[in-house]
DNA sequence: GACCGCACCTGTCCG
DNA sequence: CCGGACAGGTGCGGT
């Protein structure tokens, strides 16, 4: 893969009627954006084979300790409605390494802890504006409407959020699918997200792998740098 | 005028974007539609003359036991800004036998109990998908974007509904226009709204004609079956 | 700025 | 118990 591999996820973007957020300064994406087309909805979304090797992945950890979805994973799988079939809490050590689809390289991109609205019935996560920026950039060219963001979670499972910027708030989410997310990994406010990434893909999907979290949370801050030796 | 009188509305549909609803199995629509024409919105409506005859109608009961919007009716006026001018609550005997504009000859097509999110913010009316696809059917062709949909109470008073299907929830609804009338008639859940067409006239308008509701209505249903004796 | 219109979205309920 | 229908929401643009 080439360099433009900074692509952290695998998306596409569909034209809209909003207005566009601001100009990411970042340039590196673009690119690689596998098998596209516009889905019903006017969303762009993209199909693409079965990841090469891991991409980006999303962890969550929450209070419990305890490493969710932990069977074996079922890579590979990227229909696009998920089975719901692995909700499955199957310690494997806890608070062990955490890897995820073991043995892949990944980049960390960033944490959130997520708040209560996070994990309410507001139905969307929040990403704190440096990271959207910097990971999930949105132009004017795929911006607009929304992009279908895929994920993975560590067992394969595939996960598909809508990810956007909110006008009227200022503000990057992920709306639709992510509460499906917290409820099947039993999130809870002040769990932690994990977001990272494929280094060797260039436009991997983004997996996310739950795992359970520290209940002590570093001191003092809410901001997304609990990169606790992943 | 011609059998394919079954028309149960004035309408015109306008193309658009967004997926077809279930196509309907009734096959008892088409035609009739006089001078259409596309407005800005890029939905089709119609002008049409003042009905020949009454054409179908809605009417609305309130709890309150009486005929709403009772005075004399200003038929023939087609504007596409209906006045606010009467919204008076001249009761004319209540639970009487409420036949609108008198004499006409209708045919009942449905009935429904407005929910709370009917006659509040949403400024929308779900139809239940079983009537919307007899008796307002959309198509690929009379579909995608909407139509205007031509009402008139039983004073004459015209109203004009955007009408269309919501490919995300499913469902038909009754959108522009339904808050004024919600609004003119104050009508509250559990007001009853009921449908009716003109048996005489093909494509006749949609009466809409606002009466008082029985406060009890048949137990243990939610259904819209209510056809008190109209 | 408030409200309306519009197109989404989702949980719940019910057959 | 599963899927459809829909009641109750959202953001957002336009007026």
């Amino acid at each position: 893969m080439s360099s433009r591999g900074k692509l952290p996820f695998s998306h596409a973007a569909a034209s809209s009627s909003s207005s566009s957020p601001p100009l990411s300064s970042s340039s590196q994406h673009k690119g690689g954006v596998p098998l596209t087309y516009q889905n019903q909805r006017g969303w762009l979304e993209n199909k693409f084979e079965p990841p090469r090797e891991e991409g980006s992945s999303l962890r969550c950890y929450n209070r419990a300790s305890q490493l969710m979805n932990a069977y074996p994973g079922n890579n590979g799988r990227y229909g696009d409605d998920a089975d719901e079939d692995d909700d499955v809490r199957r310690g494997d050590g806890g608070s062990g390494n955490g890897s995820g689809s073991v043995g892949v390289e990944r980049e960390h991109m960033f944490d959130k802890v997520v708040t209560p609205s996070d994990v309410g019935k507001l139905n969307r996560l929040v990403i704190p504006k440096q990271h959207a920026e910097k990971y999930f950039p949105l132009d004017s060219s795929t911006n607009e409407k929304g992009l279908l963001l895929n994920f993975e979670d560590r067992n394969g499972k595939p996960w598909r959020f809508r990810y956007s910027y909110w006008n009227s708030s200022q503000s990057y989410v992920m709306t639709k699918g992510w509460s499906r997310f917290v409820k099947e990994k039993k999130l809870d406010a002040g769990d932690t997200v994990s977001f990272q990434r494929g280094v060797a893909s260039g436009h991997g999907i983004i997996n996310i792998v739950s795992r359970s979290s520290p209940l002590l949370l570093p001191k003092h801050h809410h901001a997304p740098s609990i990169t606790s030796g992943w």
